[in-house]
DNA sequence: AACCATTGCAACCGCTCCGGA
DNA sequence: CTCCGGAGCGGTTGCAATGGT
């Protein structure tokens, strides 16, 4: 037995809304406000709609002060910063751009910022994988010298590595507002640095909307937010392997501690380019197929439901695969069914 | 000009949250 | 404390507009 409709579904009209329809609309919440009823108010003033149709009309279009398309590039940035940090939380992305509804930076972003950040990235692929065939080939002219039966990507097998990527340096100066923090933080968000005793994981700040403000809870289990990728040096961090047998753990551990999230929000455009330049092609495919997010970093549940977990994973994968190299070699080895991807050749376990 | 594919956006659906009884 | 109903949210769908062949 399911839930009671809201409203009688035969009675109600779907889709466009006339012009007509608009205007009664408008014009009654102009004068009375909602009255705090949006079920009742269709019947008050005569409108053939579903309560929740009405509230979504007012608060999407018929609002004063909305504003539609033309996104700034300021506008991108702080959607795709907190996009990184707190997920697909629309409501509270859009509470950040006056004039913006959730909807409008919903399908923004489902239709234009993702794509365009995205075939940045395509276009880095191509240059770089044939970079990669180099290697590819001295792989396999190794490994056909020194066979390993049954073992893949052995650390004595694996070339010589090129240097790592020059990572951009953050400018000098801090900024004295770190909006998105500060955003966070009033959010009821936490970072390692506001609790040095709660440092559980290296980066382990994860938006709780669901918890009180000022009131933390731990998150052992979270997600790890996005930090400055040029706040983590490559080289600052590691990768350590398990082996059960069957599948290969690895765990990212970052030797320099806890770091602090978004240190500086003037680079951020130009480190999440870096960022998604520098990520294979199989992440890039993981917006289109899937990646848990039990298959993150240390590899146990988040307890996030399949939706969020792709989510997170996604944008996680952007992250950590440029902020620990070889972390999708990581992701590959312990997701046993993702086929062998060449770039592994870029990742040596230390 | 016609057809098909793609894109963009408005609207819907179903779920969770939350406050009041 | 539990239940119920409304509000709010995020994912998805439908369709018109646009672009490409």
């Amino acid at each position: 037995m399911g839930r009671a409709p809201c409203c009688d579904k035969a009675n109600v009209k779907k889709g466009p809304w006339s012009p007509e329809e608009d205007a009664k609309l408008k014009a009654y919440i102009e004068t009375n406000g909602t009255g705090g009823n949006w079920i009742a108010l269709p019947q008050k003033i005569g409108l053939k709609r579903c309560g929740k149709s009405c509230r979504l009309r007012w608060l999407n279009y018929l609002r004063p002060n909305i504003r539609h398309g033309g996104f700034s590039e300021e506008e991108d940035n702080i959607i795709c910063s907190l996009y990184i940090s707190i997920g697909s939380r629309w409501s509270i992305i859009a509470a950040q751009l006056p004039g913006r509804t959730d909807n409008d930076i919903k399908n923004y972003w489902n239709t234009k910022l993702k794509k365009k950040l995205l075939g940045k990235q395509r276009k880095q692929q191509q240059a770089r994988r044939s970079t990669c065939l180099t290697f590819k080939q001295e792989m396999k002219r190794e490994s056909e010298n020194y066979p390993v039966p049954g073992m893949v990507n052995q650390a004595s097998n694996w070339p010589l590595l090129p240097p790592p990527p020059v990572m951009p340096q953050p400018s000098t100066h801090q900024d004295p507002q770190d909006s998105i923090r500060n955003l966070l933080v009033k959010l009821g968000g936490r970072f390692s640095d506001d609790h040095p005793q709660s440092t559980t994981s290296p980066m382990n700040f994860r938006y709780a909307p669901d918890v009180p403000f000022a009131q933390y809870q731990p998150y052992e289990n979270s997600m790890n937010i996005l930090p400055s990728a040029s706040s983590l040096s490559p080289l600052n961090s590691t990768c350590s392997q398990v082996t059960d047998g069957t599948t290969t753990q690895f765990t990212v551990n970052d030797v320099d501690g806890p770091n602090d999230v978004f240190q500086d929000l003037d680079v951020f455009q130009a480190e999440l380019s870096e960022l998604i330049y520098n990520n294979n092609q199989q992440i890039l495919d993981g917006f289109e197929g899937f990646y848990g997010t039990d298959n993150m970093v240390d590899g146990s549940s988040t307890g996030t439901s399949s939706v969020e977990s792709s989510s997170w994973g996604d944008i996680n994968s952007l992250a950590y695969t440029q902020i620990v190299p070889g972390f999708e070699a990581c992701q590959q080895q312990s997701i046993p069914q993702v086929p062998t991807y060449d770039e592994s050749a870029y990742f040596r376990p230390q």
